[in-house]
DNA sequence: TCCTTATTAAGAATAATTCCTAATTAGTAA
DNA sequence: TTACTAATTAGGAATTATTCTTAATAAGGA
C-alpha cells in the first residue's frame, strides 16, 4: 500500500511543485477504495479545495500515471483511477459500475509468457472480469 | 474461428434481418486480423459498400457485441472490435495501436478463481498488455 | 521578499459515441 | 409477384469525456 508520503516525495524528487491540488488529490485516491472517475475526484475534492479545477485533475492524474503512481483502466467510455499499482485483477461490476481488485499471483507469470511468445517488450498490463457484484446479484432475482 | 455462415445463422435465428450493412461488417470483421475501430470499420466497409452509414456501423456492432459475436476492447478512449471470441489476452503496441492475440491456457482458471474469491458473478473478460511490438521495438533504438 | 517558471482556472475545442427522425427495405403472407 | 409492416438505415444533431489554450497565480529557490 502506498503512502501520501511516498508519491509527494517521489513527485519532489522528480522537480515537480507540490501544489494543494496535487495533495488533495493524491490525499483521496490514497484513501478511497473506489476507482473514481476524473470527473467523481473532482466533485470530492471540491467539497474540502473548491478551488481545484477539472482541468487540473486531468492534468494530475496524468501526471501521476506517467509516474506510475496511479493505475489507469477505461470502462465503459470513461478512465477509472486508482492507487493500487501492482498488478491485479480488476473485477467491474456492469449493474453498478463498482470496481474490486483482487490479487492474482500468476499474471506475472502470463506476462512474462505472452511478452516471450508475442516478441512485445511489455510495460503495463490490465486484467478485468466484467460481470455483477455479489450485491447487485442477489438483488436481480 | 468462425464463419460468416455462422454468425448470419444466429442473427437470423433470432429474427434479426439479414441486410447488406451488416453482411458487409460480418465479412469484413470476420476477414482481418486487425482488431479495427468503428471508424476504421466504415472507412473499409464503405469501398466496397458505400451505402453503409457510420451510425449503421455502431448499431450493428452493438448487435453483434450484445449476441457475444464480437468481442470489444477500449484503447485509448476508442473501441477496437474483433471476432476472435474465446477467451485470450490483447497486446497492444503503445506506438503503432496495433493488437495481437494471444492464447493462454490458465485465463479460465483465474477466472473461476477470481470469481471464487469475489462472489462476482463473471460475465465477460478482458486481459490486456500494452507495450512496444517486435516491429516498433527494434526501430526505437 | 522577490523572481522565475511551473501550475492552475476557466472555458473553448475536439472526437468518439449516442440519439433522433424520416425514408427505406427485409421478410412474410396473400 | 405484389403489398404490407415493422425493423433497419442514413444523415445529421446532440452528448460527453477529454484535451487544448491562455492569462493569472503561486511554489520554491535566491
Amino acid at each position: 500500500m502506498q503512502q501520501i508520503e511516498q508519491i509527494v516525495a517521489s513527485l519532489r524528487d522528480e522537480g515537480f511543485r507540490i501544489t494543494p491540488q496535487r495533495m488533495a488529490i493524491v490525499d483521496y485516491l490514497i484513501k478511497t477504495e473506489d476507482h473514481p472517475s476524473a470527473d467523481l475526484i473532482h466533485k470530492v475534492v471540491r467539497k474540502r479545495y473548491p478551488m481545484v479545477s477539472l482541468s487540473t485533475v486531468y492534468k494530475t492524474l496524468d501526471l501521476l500515471r506517467e509516474k506510475k503512481l496511479v493505475n489507469e483502466i477505461e470502462v465503459e467510455g470513461e478512465a477509472r483511477f486508482d492507487a493500487h499499482t501492482d498488478e491485479h485483477i480488476n473485477l467491474v461490476c456492469m449493474k453498478c459500475g463498482k470496481i474490486d481488485d483482487v490479487d492474482e499471483e500468476s499474471l506475472k507469470e502470463i506476462q512474462v509468457k505472452a511478452s516471450k511468445k508475442s516478441k512485445y517488450l511489455i510495460l503495463k498490463s490490465n486484467f478485468e472480469l466484467h460481470g455483477y457484484c455479489g450485491n447487485c446479484k442477489s438483488k436481480m432475482k
